[in-house]
DNA sequence: TGAATATTTACAAAAAATTGGTATTATTAT
DNA sequence: ATAATAATACCAATTTTTTGTAAATATTCA
């Protein structure tokens, strides 16, 4: 299990127990709600309030040691930060999954025809995974 | 002016002069949040309540007859459903911008790499528009 | 290592966003 | 036009997110 200390100070953030525990969450789940952050982190944190669990995503937002990823039709989820990367969702059961596509055609398609300068690209696939593909 | 009377009822929205304005209110500016939305209504209905433009957008929702636009770090804005296409927006101006592009190569990228069937790719360009990138 | 300081936490409360209930009014189909 | 149906305004309630603050904790630096 990675210990993300010295990532959140690198992100200016300071390390304490509870930033630790939300960097080891979205490790392991990959993408994670606040609702489902703040039920996971009350069975470390008995008496943990959702005011830190928002003040924490907010300010790790803010030095970019985690990203939002907006779903459609859904709440927003949590990821750490890491190289650039696509998202698809299963309309079934809701699973996340990262893919990394190269978007550099698309990329400058967009620039030439509208001249805008792009810098991030968020691009989020909505279907059905394998498993509910079958079922 | 366009009157969306019908194009509503085929959405099994009954044409009501508050939908109407909104469906108005879309097509003139294109995307809209809650809130300006809101404040366009007021100057048509001033006894309108937030709980209706709520109520309004979730049955269009429902019933396809606008879509959701979720913008990275905004609020959702909503657009009249139209051909599939992408978006971008200036981080400076806030400005969104329509723009089609072909997303065959990278849907089928996707598509192999992870097995999921795709049915809808929702795509954000964010940058610079050229008006801002000058000042 | 320990004291000084700066930040974070839990808690309470407030603010903001969204939804629900209902009498009245408007729309639709006949 | 009328009856049946659904939407509206209004108000209240709920849900979500943010703010203020004293106490607790982490970091810094000697």
């Amino acid at each position: 299990m990675n210990n993300y200390s010295n990532a959140l100070r690198e992100h200016h953030l300071k390390a304490t127990p509870q930033r630790l525990e939300i960097a080891n969450a979205l490790a392991y789940y990959g993408h994670i709600s606040i609702d489902n952050l703040y039920e996971i982190m009350l069975k470390k944190f008995n008496s943990i309030s959702l005011a830190t669990i928002y003040k924490n995503i907010n300010i790790m937002l803010e030095n970019s040691f985690i990203q939002e990823v907006k779903i459609p039709h859904e709440k927003s989820v949590y990821e750490l930060s890491k190289e650039a990367h696509s998202h698809l969702v299963c309309n079934e059961c809701g699973e996340i999954e990262d893919i990394s596509i190269d978007l550099s055609q698309v990329s400058n398609a967009a620039a030439t025809n509208t001249h805008f300068k792009i810098d991030k690209i968020d691009l989020v696939f909505s279907g059905l995974c394998q498993k509910c593909q079958t079922l």
